[in-house]
DNA sequence: AGAATAAAAGTACTTAATTACTTTTAATAG
DNA sequence: CTATTAAAAGTAATTAAGTACTTTTATTCT
């Protein structure tokens, strides 16, 4: 479904958003180390996540990466559209190259029903209300 | 979700199946042209579905491939697990190695929820149901 | 101002998926 | 039995994703 890019940018975005409201930047290797990834991946995704606005960054000494209340607010889909491209939850599920009731494959009404769980997930779900689960310990980012 | 070779897969076999009852045996060279995929790839999956006797072959002139009754009946799971491997649907949609509800991702829920629905899709549609709409025109191959 | 830090940016390497090509083998027809 | 046909099998080339390395730039602290 998503790449594994992807779910390494949804990992790194929610970890960032986990952190104390403290406001304490985090830095690309305290990033990769906690959500056990490369340290050079994580650094390009955060780099075009930041590009895009959705977190944000800041060179030097005390800087790194950290993400805003009002970013926090943003659905995950934000990040799967700047990574994966915008229309991965419009795909045919057989390669048609457009997903249509008026001409569709063979799976095509089960597959949009299932489809369509998923991608609500990702369109109402905020970065905010996923990390809740991660910060009372109730869900995780490794393992 | 699926690879594209997968998808490709799925519509080499359900092209083979939509065929008339009458038998015929089609070479690679109709199918890959009908579906519209490349000549060698669709060729390299059919003999791997041969191979899991999933359809069957001969060589030779008047050769080429083939499905029986029976294995109409097949669900298409079994050409997902051929070509995708067996676990593709257990899969974590965040990339944890597992997923699991005791130790869950924090998209885990819904996610699952969605997954379970296009993963019953492949186990309980058979190739002769899908290729039924095909036949009868309300269901596309291509396009 | 100068040294140190950390992200940004650009480049290169590695691996896996896909597609293309070549040779071999089995079956049929004449 | 020989030539022909079509799949089988093995190999090679291409492409894209992912990972690693290097240089540059902005910021802070001394
Ligand atoms: S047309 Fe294939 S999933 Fe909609
Ligand atoms: S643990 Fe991530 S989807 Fe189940």
């Amino acid at each position: 479904m998503l790449s594994n890019t992807c779910k390494t940018a949804i990992k790194a975005v929610i970890y960032l958003a986990s952190k104390d409201e403290s406001d304490e930047k985090s830095g690309v290797k305290e990033i990769a180390r906690y959500i056990n990834a490369s340290e050079h991946t994580v650094s390009k995704i955060l780099q075009t996540l930041a590009r895009q606005k959705i977190i944000n960054s800041i060179k030097g000494p005390t800087g790194g990466f950290y993400i805003t209340t009002k970013q926090r607010k943003q659905p995950i889909i934000t990040i799967v559209d700047t990574i994966d491209g915008k229309d991965l939850f419009d795909e045919c599920g057989l390669g048609l190259s457009k997903c249509s009731s008026s001409h569709p494959c063979p799976i095509h009404d089960e597959y949009k029903k299932g489809r369509e769980v998923i991608q609500k997930l990702f369109r109402t779900k905020t970065i905010n209300v996923l990390c809740e689960p991660v910060e009372s310990g109730l869900a995780y980012l490794i393992g």
